[in-house]
DNA sequence: GGGCGCTGTCATCTG
DNA sequence: CTCAGATGACAGCGC
């Protein structure tokens, strides 16, 4: 028997470094350290389980407000932060650094020796005061009990006490002798004794897991002697290439998917990243896989704080059948679908018959009109547009006023007012029409804001006179009634003259109210032409970026796609993997009467502060089913 | 002759 | 209120 206990102590720090090696920090020591607040007793049910959790404390008191424990909404919060970050974890390719704590509780027969104290390797002073409320409870059911099995806290699976001095200590790790071992035992033993200890104390789950603490009676009778069958070695052995599997996974995304998230696209800050972009950090990162960041952090120490817990999405094996799928579902929710269907949904291929050079040309083309206009003085080359045939000379020119079509004799009749507008175009600056086409909304004749508007008229007025009868082989309408009014200014002059300017020039011509309403619709015109001209360009260019960013999102798109499907093959193997070895280190537990665990029956959890306990499939799968009954019962009124 | 793109123009809104 | 700019809508023109 003492061969056996030892041989099975082993292997569980075997496990455990295991555990250590494929990331899980194994984190023997924590209670010791007496870090943790006191351990609030928690009533786990009829499991007679105790929740050994400071999480307690953090939750009730989120955020600064006092929230109920079981308040659902809490725990969807939670859940849903913790798998948030577990899954924002996943976005750096590292190993698991969680922290697995399990310790082993066992019942020795009730002689009054030291060995009849459960062991608490732990050894936490939070402890006993858990213990001291179960003391009486666990005197009472010691008596029919020989042994007691219980996962400890820190991974530190103790092996089953029947002798004295058997303890092995997690604080032992491989290489230590068994008689270190002993003393360690001799001197947590005399902890233990002051400590109320208790009998078949199972470790229980963080806050977060309440729903699935294990009530006492559904916990297996204390277990007696842990046999360990020759397969313990094969079990193990298998979990050599679960350490190099999952990290070979992460690195082949590494290597395929060196940077898949842009920078520039807040897409993925929202979606997955979100306040701690994976660019944030460098590519070489050694970002632990499944950190977890929310939980734990605002009561794990520091040696804790930068190892999460295993992500309860995956190892919650809790009664469900099908865990790989449930993982690979919740992994398959950090990268909202939706979203990458309202992209698809975009339905932008047309914009791709958009030809760049097109654009390109339309620049120069714009330049070239320009430049023609230049030479024509007028900037409003609408020639295909209206006939404006000066023979149309029935029509009133007061017909004109309500909008910009008609020509009327009258303007035909006033041209010998000027004629002086060819030369007046040459002397206004294409480029400064170039600047109004970009925005640039000051007016830009050198000579009228270098100048007083009288003098800038005047000056105008002296150049036109005289030239003159140099018509432009293309004029607008609004050109050619400009010029049939025989102003000495331009249609282009007058539309991108100064407001005071043109009001002086209305006001010292002599104009009727009908040319006057001429030439502020000429004006009006020849600006919202302008106007348009830019709005269009505007509009193309956000064509053409927004066609851009659909190119840049589609190719992000694939990249988050293949990673999603790298994480989730990744998850899957690990789920099975931890399946494979909860059932297989099930198998090797025994109750009180010696019977294996079935596995069908019992599940490891894992909670999100790294704690593992015996679980019952079937408690679980029942009280997620009552609540979820609640909640039904609940939604109708 | 119809479709399409370009352009000018109008109406309307906004600052 | 006026003015300038922006923009949707419409129509004319050329290809």
């Amino acid at each position: 028997m003492h061969h056996m206990k030892k041989y099975f102590t082993e292997g569980l720090i075997q496990f455990t470094i295991l555990l250590s090696l494929i990331g899980v920090r194994v984190d023997v020591d924590t209670y010791l350290s007496g870090y943790f607040s006191p351990l609030i007793e928690t009533d786990g049910g009829p499991s007679s389980a105790f929740i050994q959790t400071p999480f307690h404390h953090y939750r009730d008191t989120a955020a600064g407000h006092q929230v109920h424990p079981k308040c659902p909404e809490l725990d969807y919060f939670f859940t849903s932060r913790r798998l948030l970050n577990e899954v924002r974890a996943l976005g750096s390719p590292a190993r698991f650094p969680t922290r697995v704590s399990a310790w082993l509780v066992h019942l020795v027969p009730d002689d009054g020796s030291d060995v009849d104290e459960p062991h608490d390797l732990s050894g936490d002073p939070g402890d006993e005061e858990i213990n001291a409320e179960n003391h009486r409870e666990e005197d009472d059911r010691r008596a029919g009990e020989g042994c007691g099995l219980s996962v400890s806290q820190d991974c530190t699976v103790s092996r089953p006490c029947c002798a004295a001095g058997e303890l092995s200590k997690e604080e032992t790790l491989l290489n230590q002798v068994n008689e270190e071992e002993e003393e360690e035992v001799k001197d947590e033993r005399g902890q233990e004794e002051t400590s109320p200890a208790s009998l078949n104390q199972l470790t229980q789950s963080s806050a977060l897991e309440q729903e699935d603490l294990l009530g006492s009676n559904s916990l297996p009778p204390p277990l007696s002697g842990l046999e360990l069958p020759p397969q313990w070695q094969d079990f193990l052995s298998e979990f050599d290439d679960f350490d190099s599997m999952v990290p070979q996974r992460m690195s082949d995304l590494e290597a395929e998917l060196p940077n898949p998230i842009s920078y520039d696209v807040s897409l993925q800050d929202a979606m997955v990243t979100g306040g701690e972009s994976a660019n944030s950090r460098p590519a070489s990162s050694q970002t632990p896989l499944f950190r977890l960041e929310s939980t734990n952090s605002s009561h794990s120490d520091p040696s804790q704080s930068s190892a999460g817990a295993l992500p309860s999405s995956l190892f919650c094996l809790s009664g469900n059948s099908s865990r790989n799928e449930t993982s690979s579902s919740q992994m398959g929710g950090y990268l909202d679908e939706a979203v990458f269907d309202q992209i698809n949904m975009l339905d932008l291929g047309n914009l791709g018959t958009i030809n760049p050079q097109m654009l390109d040309g339309m620049q120069g083309d714009m330049d070239a009109q320009w430049l023609e206009d230049s030479d024509s003085g007028l900037s409003l080359e609408s020639s295909s547009r209206s006939p404006a045939s000066p023979s149309s000379s029935s029509d009133s020119f007061c017909e004109d006023e309500g909008g910009a079509t008609g020509y009327s004799s009258e303007v035909e009749s006033l041209s010998s007012k000027g004629g002086a507008c060819a030369a007046a175009y040459r002397d206004w600056s294409p480029m400064n029409l170039m600047e109004n086409i970009w925005h640039d909304h000051t007016y830009s004749t050198s000579q009228a804001q270098n100048s007083t508007s009288s003098s800038w008229f005047t000056a105008i007025k002296q150049e036109v006179i005289s030239e003159d009868e140099a018509e432009p082989e293309e004029m607008s309408r609004d050109e050619r009634r400009v010029q049939a009014m025989g102003l000495p200014f331009s249609a282009f002059q007058i539309v991108n003259m100064p407001v005071e300017n043109f009001l002086e020039l209305l006001d010292s011509q002599n104009l009727s109210g009908s040319e006057v309403t001429l030439l502020r619709d000429v004006r009006r015109r020849g600006k919202n032409k302008l106007a348009a001209q830019n709005c269009r360009k505007r509009k193309l260019d956000a064509i053409l970026s927004l066609q851009g960013e659909v190119e840049d999102l589609s190719v992000q798109r694939d990249a988050l796609l293949r990673q999603r499907s790298h994480t989730a093959k990744a998850l899957s193997a690990a789920a099975e993997r931890f399946e494979t070895l909860s059932r297989t280190v099930l198998s090797h537990l025994r109750d009180e009467y010696g019977h294996p665990l079935n596995p069908e029956h019992y599940t490891l959890h894992c909670s999100a502060n790294g704690r593992v306990m015996v679980q019952p499939r079937t408690s679980t799968s029942s009280r997620t089913m009552t609540r979820q009954v609640k909640r039904k019962k609940g939604k109708k009124p």
